[in-house]
DNA sequence: ATATTTATATAGCGATCACTATAGAAATGA
DNA sequence: TCATTTCTATAGTGATCGCTATATAAATAT
């Protein structure tokens, strides 16, 4: 039997619970974005000290980190199971863009993706490498998802797919309604077919 | 015949060019976004002091509103200067996608759209509202040149022109190059062309 | 009990933010 | 000449940023 031992060694006991710390984060980084989540944010919110979350964490960006695998895993998921739902390319590519426009709608005080618009047009560099990442895996799957019916263009393609994503999610950050995002997806499922058929 | 006084009344002349200080602002706006540029950036910029700053524009906001006026006079008429270009709706939303595409590509460090991504999870919420203004009349010009083929889903449709603009300009902002933007314009305006067919 | 280990809180670091009080420099009007 | 007006630079306001030095509290190991 495997358990996750709750890390009771020697020492002081942590007066806090670091995944729902993450979670807690999650949350105001894709409400505010990273540059407009303060450390001292976070620790209100957590009713923890800086040293607390210093020790625990190491920095503000490490914890966005975190953050990010926490999203990825969870939220995120949609992406990869989209494209998994059988089919051929072009409905692949219409789940994803109509569950994103699902998911991303405001829904307790939250829109659109982290990965997308979480660390945009922030001045911390490693924060937007670590979204770059995050996007660039995800391209390279909406990519070789596409490779199967057209390979020669799937980069291109991909390419297509994900600025329909990051229209969306601006869109929903801006206040969009699910509705008006699902008009959105329609359309762009439609433009990637006529892309899609012709050579 | 209408000269533009130079403003020389009584008192010391000014050190530097208004017209011009207003230019270099909105480069680094859109470089960098609003809340990423420092009044010492401009300053340092256009080698004047803070004093001389507050005394020209009175604050940071209220130059961001007279930048993003000369955006809109400048670089921003491609939108309804597209949309009056003749045909019908589909063409003129054609038209408005791809001169997008071309324009929004990264050129001298600058990519992207100022009204839709200048001010984009700023912490300021008068710069957030001031984009906001720009970026609904623009919506609703779009919405109004739609409305002559489509009056009862003007608005819908346009909603979904103005997100895949957000796309664009975001996809720019990170990096891609004019041929992607381009394609994904063409794809857009495929989706839109379905989108206004269908009753 | 005592030592060791870990997490805690108080307080403050230097840097940067938008902005300004004060005073001096450079123009014009009388 | 000299007062008035306007722009200028020096310097610094209080607030906030990510982060940390120091000391103490709370657990286990011996």
């Amino acid at each position: 039997m495997i358990t996750t031992k709750k890390s009771q060694g020697r020492g002081r006991p942590r007066g806090f619970d670091p995944e729902q710390a993450i979670a807690t984060a999650q949350a105001l980084f894709q409400e505010k974005g990273y540059d407009g989540v303060g450390v001292a944010d976070i620790g209100k919110a957590l009713g923890i000290t800086p040293p607390s979350f210093y020790n625990a964490f190491g920095s503000k960006a490490a914890l966005f980190d975190k953050v990010l695998d926490r999203y990825a895993g969870s939220f995120g998921r949609f992406v990869p199971d989209a494209l998994d739902g059988g089919g051929g390319v072009a409905e692949a590519i219409e789940r994803v863009l109509c569950d994103a426009a699902r998911l991303y709608a405001r829904k307790d005080g939250i829109a659109g993706c982290l990965v997308l618009d979480g660390a945009r047009s922030s001045g911390d560099a490693e924060a937007v490498a670590m979204t770059r990442r995050k996007m660039e895996e995800s391209q390279a799957l909406i990519a070789s998802r596409i490779a199967v019916e057209a390979p020669d263009r799937a980069d291109r393609l991909a390419s297509i797919v994900v600025t329909a994503l990051k229209g969306l999610s601006a869109a929903a950050r801006d206040g969009a309604s699910a509705e008006e995002l699902r008009a959105f997806a329609d359309a762009a499922a439609a433009g990637f077919r006529v892309a899609l058929a012709q050579k």
